[in-house]
DNA sequence: TATAGCATGTAACGAGTTACATGATTGG
DNA sequence: CCAATCATGTAACTCGTTACATGCTATA
């Protein structure tokens, strides 16, 4: 159910047409969510069947806007106060470091040196945003979810740190 | 295709039933991979045709114990080594901290506070757990790991905390 | 002897991915 | 005018969840 409010969520903060929702998914919510154009199109349809969005505008290249509905917007704050979270995580990154322990020293080494270059890479791109975030009137991401990326990353970052010096050492 | 992975490194670290990793997905590895056992039984019967994994004995309540084979052994080092890693993750607590800006700011504060009050028990869960480990001798989960769930917990805690008397001040 | 927990399976449904398919507009 | 990108949709398949269904064994 968690891609319903996905998309309502999206159209509460703007107005926006599939194709810019299925690049928001890409953009701003691939860390935690993602969703093809092939799901969102049909949940777009059932939405607005459903009187939770509607559609507010059509523009070149056939494209269709919508906006959220009050009855929308209702139903998203019901969800995301009083519905209670699903906190499962699914994470083949978690699995692979669960599995790691079975792995011979230099095929582990390996893996957490891949890791860390991943890390580092993220790590970079999330302090690149907040710099630039810093001087935008109208920021994409909200300010503190950026800070709580780049802590988490850091922690990660850390961690892989000490596993490949601890095995040097 | 992670499932299988997941079955397959289980059954690496001990021969097993599908009853007894029905239960360790749910209590090692549910806070990165789940699986009921409706998805395990017909996957161990997927493996054992694959040659992967073999029925290595019966018990009691027709039981069936299955281990790991050889071909299974490098299979899974392949994946966990040589393997590109599917980094996308899926949380709807990620999904949810996104959309948080949309609420006005006491809705924003009870979503806190009913998460922080969440991480702090995680965080209380698994300092039992390495206090546990400490003076055991064959160690359920890699102790490295269980320091990094900490000190991941540990930031969201604190960035949670920040958020809360940063809005009620 | 009943009930709780061990133990294995299948079926139906819903969610998610990949592949197929088409049309419109802009810029080189 | 052709290639790239914008833009929307459907079909087939795989993965995951919930519900159904059954049988075994220990213990109270």
């Amino acid at each position: 159910m968690s891609l319903r409010y996905a998309v309502l969520g999206l159209l509460a903060r703007r107005p926006s047409t599939g194709y810019e929702l299925t690049q928001t998914f890409d953009r701003s919510l691939s860390t935690s969510w993602h969703a093809g154009h092939s799901q969102i199109y049909p949940e777009l349809a059932k939405l607005e069947a459903a009187g939770l969005i509607n559609l507010v505008g059509e523009g070149a290249r056939r494209s269709k806007t919508y906006g959220i509905t009050d009855t929308g917007r209702a139903e998203l704050r019901r969800w995301l106060v009083e519905a209670e979270p699903d906190r499962s995580q699914r994470s083949e990154s978690g699995l692979r470091l669960f599995l790691t322990p079975l792995l011979d020293p230099a095929d582990r080494m390996q893996t957490f040196e891949r890791d860390l270059a991943h890390v580092e890479h993220e790590l970079a791109a999330l302090e690149a945003l907040q710099a630039d975030q810093a001087d935008t009137a109208e920021p994409e991401v909200f300010a503190p979810q950026v800070d709580l990326g780049i802590r988490v990353n850091t922690v990660l970052r850390d961690w892989l740190r000490e596993q490949i010096e601890s095995a040097s050492a």
